[in-house]
DNA sequence: CCCGTGCCTGACAACGATGTCAGGCATCAT
DNA sequence: ATGATGCCTGACATCGTTGTCAGGCACGGG
């Protein structure tokens, strides 16, 4: 009598056709003949529900195929937390952020978090529609790869306690979690193993100087030389290169000029491409040693093979998931900046002597 | 006095601690001293607000700094529409997936919408689960390459107007539209292009035969071989590689046995690596033709460069989107299959005649 | 036999926003 | 002056779910 009732009043007011209306607790609640907080009880896997009721509701909403809305949930429950993440990145696209992504996404789904991530393009304003529309959406954390000038439109977000990391380079203007590679290190590293194979002669091939990785990477580089006592101010920089064609025409530039280098770092990827591509017209890829800042897939397919200075994108993105869970926690330690390490990888182009003349 | 009245009750009720509390749209109504329906209408730039209205209302929104929070919106708007959509890869750090993402990424974007991407490391209960996952928070749409042996469990939410795409493979036991590479069509042209360089010695080193696009391949390499008159019987067909290192072996196997093939086929990357290694290690690459499907990144550095059979991921994953956004604008048209052309890129490799003898 | 103690359960308000609708106030024609 | 016509505006219910809280029922001790 009470039960027909109420699946009365259902049938008119959620008309039934489950094939078109999404159900929805009341649905399962009403034809489970419960009341809908228990249907909440049963989908949360809270205690206090009888067995047989948790069948019974367990029966009903698979045969209505229904999905609990996370969204409308976080709506009224405490803390609000959407189960999702932002990830900013230079470009999904771009094999080292890609990696990234991958470690994070692996570290986050252990906890049922979903992960949205954008691409940046190197575009200042980007990142600020980006932040704000992933804001929009109440991610609960974001970690991103700054690019503008500075970060601090970010503050009022981080105060109210949405964590945040940035990876690759360190903010600007506020104080977050940052987790980087040792990039003057390892350039620094690059320097010495080109130094202890005999090489006086080097040259510098650079991105942008506005990144600040780029800076990074050539003051250890630069500053190396120094405390091996070779003078630097000479030797060829060139900068501002950001895509192969340009490091391409640096290098055969540099290559061609009166008294070459015997020895070049190059510090990113693409240039690493553009400076192989003019050894290779040259003919000189057996003669200049090469050794380049970020691993990539068949660097040691070439020939010779490319030695290299590797990052570990799998690390950085995995810490920094790992950061951003424990904020969520409560982790209330001033933010810091996590450096994981690179390493130098020897395969051939690093370990060329300089002509014997 | 009115306008007092309501201050004072919104500081009781929401505590102005703006640095903690996040503000709500009763919060910006309160100090701009307006009702809460004006300020929704302000922030959708909904008409009928008098200019002198919306500008007290927007100066009250950014001295909060109050951001439209898009999840509670979409739970009364009309249609539900949470402008996300979820995106199901193999991985998201294999470049060929990345690529579609990015492509996506873009068309979408310009929607407003954002993407929730995943990696399904070729496991189906994954792929059950993680579109479980994406229908719980109400993704407008899905696109997914399908491992699992039948798409079928997605019927209901297909039916419920969820829009689906299918990416790189077609579905199985559902109606829905799917965008993949002409991969018969492709590995045919390998086949042609290698006879018509006068081999008539091949072999076809090949993924695992339970994925669509690794049978396709097969089927269409094959069959050229056969319209062209060729034996097929004998030839070396080796499956199931599904990494560099299997696939090496295969290729080493298959190059050191007796009469062995003048021109190698790998239906996919990983493949394609495993055999170019083969290749070096015995010193065969200039003596052995190969042609791979699916271009990689330095493919033309090589030596000698390898030619392939190039996809299109960039137009996959725009495709795909539009055909999402097309659905979601109410087009009605039963499911269809687009067919993205692959394209032949000669680099060397595939151009190798058959020893003279 | 009565009452306290748990265990299940559901009614109800609330989360932050939008759709609906009615009311207030000028403006304009009559 | 008066009613009609728009334009702005806000009260209120509602979206799908969870937190709170109180009620019902069975059980055990006194």
């Amino acid at each position: 009598m009470m039960k027909d009732e109420i699946m009365t009043t259902m049938s008119n007011r959620y008309s039934a056709d489950p094939a078109k209306n999404r159900p929805t607790m009341r649905h399962v609640a009403a034809l489970a003949g419960v009341g809908i907080k228990t249907v909440s009880r049963v989908m949360n896997d809270e205690p206090g529900v009888s067995e047989a009721t948790r069948q019974r509701v367990l029966g009903a909403s698979q045969q209505l195929n229904y999905q609990l809305d996370l969204a409308a949930g976080s709506l009224r429950r405490a803390g609000r937390q959407t189960l999702s993440m932002g990830l900013l990145l230079p470009s999904v696209a771009n094999p080292f952020s890609s990696e990234i992504h991958r470690a994070m996404e692996d570290t986050l789904a252990a906890r049922g978090i979903a992960v949205f991530a954008a691409s940046l393009d190197d575009d200042p304003e980007r990142e600020k529609s980006l932040v704000a529309a992933f804001l929009g959406r109440r991610v609960d954390g974001l970690v991103l790869t700054p690019i503008a000038r500075s970060q601090a439109y970010a503050i009022p977000e981080h105060s109210r306690d949405l964590p945040l990391v940035f990876i690759d380079r360190e903010p600007v203007g506020i104080e977050a979690d940052a987790v980087v590679t040792d990039n003057a290190v390892g350039a620094a590293r690059a320097a010495a193993h080109l130094m202890a194979h005999g090489h006086t002669k080097l040259a510098y091939l650079g991105d942008r100087p506005d990144i600040q990785t780029a800076r990074e990477r050539r003051r250890g580089f630069i500053e190396e030389l120094g405390r091996a006592g070779l003078p630097t101010a000479a030797m060829p920089v060139r900068e501002g290169l950001h895509n192969e064609e340009t490091a391409r025409q640096a290098a055969l530039e540099i290559l061609t000029a009166q008294n070459p280098p015997t020895a070049i770092f190059s510090s990113q990827n693409l240039v690493t491409f553009g400076v192989m591509r003019a050894l290779k017209e040259l003919g000189a890829s057996r003669r200049v040693a090469l050794v380049g800042f970020d691993d990539f897939a068949l660097a040691d397919m070439m020939e010779p093979g490319i030695t290299v200075i590797a990052q570990h994108p799998e690390r950085i993105g995995k810490l920094a998931a790992q950061r951003l869970l424990a904020r969520i926690d409560g982790d209330e330690q001033p933010p810091q900046t996590y450096v994981v390490p690179s390493e130098l990888i020897q395969r051939g182009s690093g370990e060329l002597p300089p002509p014997a003349g």
